[in-house]
Parts: C-alpha cells; structure tokens; sequence
DNA sequence: ACTCGATAGTTGACATTTCTACTACACTGA
DNA sequence: TCAGTGTAGTAGAAATGTCAACTATCGAGT
C-alpha cells in the first residue's frame, strides 16, 4: 500500500524469478476453474431443489450413512469431509434442528461429540441419492471416458496429498 | 416428507435402475472432491493473508487485466467467471470501496455497467500474482506430471461444456 | 410512437462459511 | 495432585454467497 523502495525493489528482482504458467498451463488451470465452479453449482442446485439439501449436508449424510452404527465423532467426520471443524459444527445443528442426525457427547471421551443418523436422516439421503448420482454421471462421469476420469481422480488425490492434511 | 404409497413405490422402482458408481469410480469421486476442497482452501488461504485477496476477487483483476481497456461489462465478467451476476455485483462493489475497481455506465447500452480496473487494482495484481502462482505450481501444476494435467485440464473443459452456459 | 418481452444490473433479506475467542476435558510430567 | 499443554467442540460476529424481487433500458413487432 504505502511500500518503500526497498520493498518494491525485492518484489521487482522476485518477479523475474517466478515460474509463470505457459500458455497450455494456464488454459488447463483456467478450464478447471471454471469446471470445478461449474460442476459444484450444478450439483448443489441439483441436491437443492429436488431433495432440499445443501451439497454440504449430504455429504455429511454420506459419511455418516457408511459408518459403524451410522455414529461419528465432530473431528473425524470434519477431517474425512476436508472441512473445518467450525463449518461442520454449524452444519450439523442445522441438521440436527430438522431432524436428520442426532448428537450426544462421547462417553469415552468427555471432550468428543458423537453424530448420530437418524432414521429420518438416513431415509433422507436414500430419497436424495439416485438424483445426486444421476447428476454426477450426467455432468462428470459419463462425460468422460474411463481413462479421463481415472486420471482426473489420480491427480486429485495427488492434489489431496501434496496439501496434507 | 409425508410420502404417499404411490410415490414411495415409484421411488423404490427407480432405485432398481438407477446406475450407482462402481467402487473404482466411487474412489476417483472422492478424491476429485476431496482435492478440490483442500486445493482452493489453499488457494483461497495463501492470497488471503498473503495479498488481502479472496480468490473471487484475484480473478476478477486477473480478467480485467486481460481484457481492452482493462475494462468489461458486469454480465461478461460474470460469464466469463462462471458466477451469478449477483456475485459479481456484490465482489465488484466491494472492490469499488477499497479502490480496486470502478464502475460507470456504458454509453451504448444505458443498461450495461462497465467495470474498469483502477492502477491500484493493477499494483495489487501484480504484487499479489507471483505468489499466487507459486501456490498453484506448489498445490496443483508441480505435484502432477505433464499428461496428467492436460487430461485434467481437458476433463473440465468436457465438464463445463456439458453443463452449458 | 407504443407495448411487450427480454436483458442488465442492483438491492436487501437470508443462508452459509470463515474467523476468533472461548470452555471443557485429557494427557503428561514433576 | 496438579500445572501446563494440547485436543474437541462450540458460539457469535463478520465476510461472503444465494435468492427473489425490483428498476431501467433495449429492441422487435405493430
């Protein structure tokens, strides 16, 4: 904002050191921004207006739906959906204020917090799963051929991995 | 909610059909969600306190920067970022405030708005670009081979172009 | 010129996500 | 035992995004 000569000269020496993207890379980034960007609000929409649910909330109906006694610890739950531990708070009270899951501390371990699926929520998410699918094929998987998507799901679980968790 | 028979029976038939994902693709879905998640938790982290950007915003520069005159309309800037035009409106009018932007109506369309991107919003550009594009390289390019993100690229390219504009 | 439907953009209410600070419990080591 | 440190989760405010309604202009057809 107000940088001294000092400043901007590193800045100035830095730039000619950064690794631009070429033009190829660049088109490839810009295209998954723009599929990404794409992809997430069509499911969502999807999710939305056919089963009332946000992408978020499903996920979680997902995860909790494939796991022993359908019960999950907060932590966990915000660790394997790659969100933070605040967003998945908020998430399931809203959930749990219409019914879907069900939370109670853990008797193990006093600081933890279980979420249970109710079986409200589980019948949610088994009305609500064959229109996701549907759209996930129709606007991802069955627009690729197999190899694409193999691909596709190696490099993110690349991207997943060089982030760290 | 209040299901009648008729319609739980439909559903249920539905279900018979409904082509689920095989667990190889099951794993590639995952991932693809769980990379995209955690890359633009990145992106979005490192422009933040790096630059005092939002990802929405750099793009925004990024695409004035690009353009004749450094200058668009609202509705192509929100085409070409893939957002709703109230997003746009919304990102656009909080860059305005902090002198990123301006705004003026467009001369040949007493409708249209063109957005214009100011000298400090190019200085914030350019001081905020390298690392952003270190980030990308770090998360993304570097992580993967050659092939791999050009099929990534030309994945999401098939993924936007079938979800339409 | 006039009317109608479409287009451009904004607005404000609402929902969601992020950020920061906080409480409570668990574990470790003296 | 208990002090210190780390972990689990929550709460509320601020930032951001979505939705629906609105104004204003354009452009085609009459």
């Amino acid at each position: 904002m107000t940088p001294h000569v000092v400043t901007e000269d590193r800045r100035a020496a830095d730039v000619e050191h950064v690794r631009w993207l070429t033009p190829d890379q660049q088109r490839c980034w810009r295209a998954y921004l723009e599929g990404t960007a794409r992809l997430s609000e069509a499911l969502g929409r999807q999710l939305e207006t056919e089963a009332g649910l946000s992408l978020a909330e499903y996920e979680v109906l997902v995860r909790l739906s494939e796991s022993d006694g359908r019960t999950m610890r907060m932590s966990v739950l915000a660790d394997s959906l790659a969100h933070s531990r605040s967003r998945v708070t908020h998430t399931v009270a809203r959930m749990e204020k219409h019914g879907l899951v069900a939370r109670q501390t853990c008797s193990a371990d006093g600081r933890g917090v279980n979420c249970h699926l109710t079986d409200a929520g589980f019948a949610r998410l088994e009305a609500a799963a064959p229109g996701h699918v549907a759209q996930v094929r129709e606007s991802l998987v069955d627009v690729l051929d197999d190899d694409q998507f193999r691909v596709l799901g190696e490099a993110m679980a690349a991207v997943a991995a060089a982030i760290g968790h």
